[in-house]
DNA sequence: TCATTTCCGTGGTTATAACCACGGAATATT
DNA sequence: AATATTCCGTGGTTATAACCACGGAAATGA
């Protein structure tokens, strides 16, 4: 377990806890270190999720079940993704996704309901981690938003640019993006080539210009 | 303020608090109520939000603003649903939204700090409080997540299949949808008619049985 | 340095969705 | 019951994106 505690605090659950109370909280969280082994199954469709994880090795997938059996790959986690803590806070019953292990490794687990109430000890760090649990979902919850008002655009220019103008107030008209035209496009939700074929005409048309992932926009 | 306690325990931040038990709380919180007046603005873009708000009496709208001053509405809120909360905690330092009035109402503002850190008096709302707040935000979550999982597919065809299909496990394969024709093409991001156009289409080639919003999925 | 792989633009084709206009059915209004 | 309004399907057209295949540039690596 306390090999861990080097790279918990760098967790945002563990945000603003220092590595020598980490014992303590933890223990009064009722955290757990499970290992696991490929293929293992963290969390099973159709469970009630009573505990979130947080990846400590290894890598997770996390799958969403259809309810005819296709398998779909919603995301992978690695090292200090936390997972199944929203259907935790929500308290679903049923657990639409499927969390498994793709390669042998560690997950940290916390019971909600511990992290939730209070330790008797009232200890301080508590207040602490539902704030950062707060954070952590509210963040998200940001994120997704913005993404959703940028794909639910029609049109890939609309959403090249939507998206290109998000950087605006902080980086001005030059804009370096964090994504490779693949992953633009997966961030997009459209095809490559198709997304290469728009900024083409976008540069035509005078609307922006660009080399790599860097981006300028004329405005 | 006490005229407002009748509704207040249904809102879904205020579960599980008695009627009586209210007053206590939202003092304990400092909750206040704040009347506000048609086009007034009730959180500017830019600012730091610090209160989280409900909505007491009339309707709200939540804007958008362009960094170039495009204005873009992106809901409307009315006598219960909750604004600002994920901004707050995820201590945002500008809101990135305007949230205005556009009808003469109230709305019930919370300081997120103190909502957060408990009170002196150890109040035994606060957990219940704390914990609403996070099923909230992660409830909030799951819908996203279920609406980009489904906005993302590249097809309408596809997009109706999905959404249909999220009613199996509850109502079997006969479902009646909370929606007519123009919000469900609103929801699935895709144009009316196109809709309409696909959805005969599906039909006809044996996929689904429709009338209004009774849909039959044909496996 | 040469080989290999990844990344990305491009042409061309096809599939799909948006858009527009209209009318009929259903619903609400008086 | 008559009228107005909303809802929704449909045809037809156009715009847009997906898809496929390819090749060159850039990055990686041996």
């Amino acid at each position: 377990m306390q090999e861990y505690y080097g790279i918990l605090c760098d967790f945002t659950l563990f945000a603003g806890i220092k590595s020598e109370e980490l014992g303590v909280m933890l223990s009064c969280i009722g955290a757990e270190v499970v290992s696991v082994k490929k293929d293992q199954i963290i969390l099973a469709a159709g469970e009630k999720p009573e505990q979130l994880g947080i990846v400590l090795a290894g890598q997770l997938h996390i799958i969403r079940e259809d309810y005819d059996g296709k398998r779909d790959l919603l995301a992978a986690a690695v090292q200090g993704d936390i997972f199944a803590e929203a259907l935790c806070c929500a308290g679903v019953a049923e657990s639409p996704i499927t969390v498994m292990a793709v390669t042998d490794g560690a997950v940290l687990l916390l019971s909600f309901a511990r992290l939730l109430h209070s330790c008797p000890n009232v200890c301080a760090f508590h207040t602490r981690l539902i704030g950062n649990m707060l954070g952590l979902l509210a963040n998200k919850n940001i994120q997704l938003q913005n993404k959703m008002e940028i794909i639910s655009l029609k049109t890939i220019r609309s959403k090249v640019l939507y998206y290109l103008e998000t950087f605006v107030p902080k980086q001005g008209n030059q804009i370096k993006i964090p994504f490779n035209r693949e992953e633009l496009a997966d961030y997009l939700c459209v095809e490559r080539s198709a997304l290469s074929h728009e900024l083409a005409r976008m540069k035509r048309d005078g609307l922006i210009e660009y080399r790599k992932n860097v981006f300028v926009l004329r405005k």
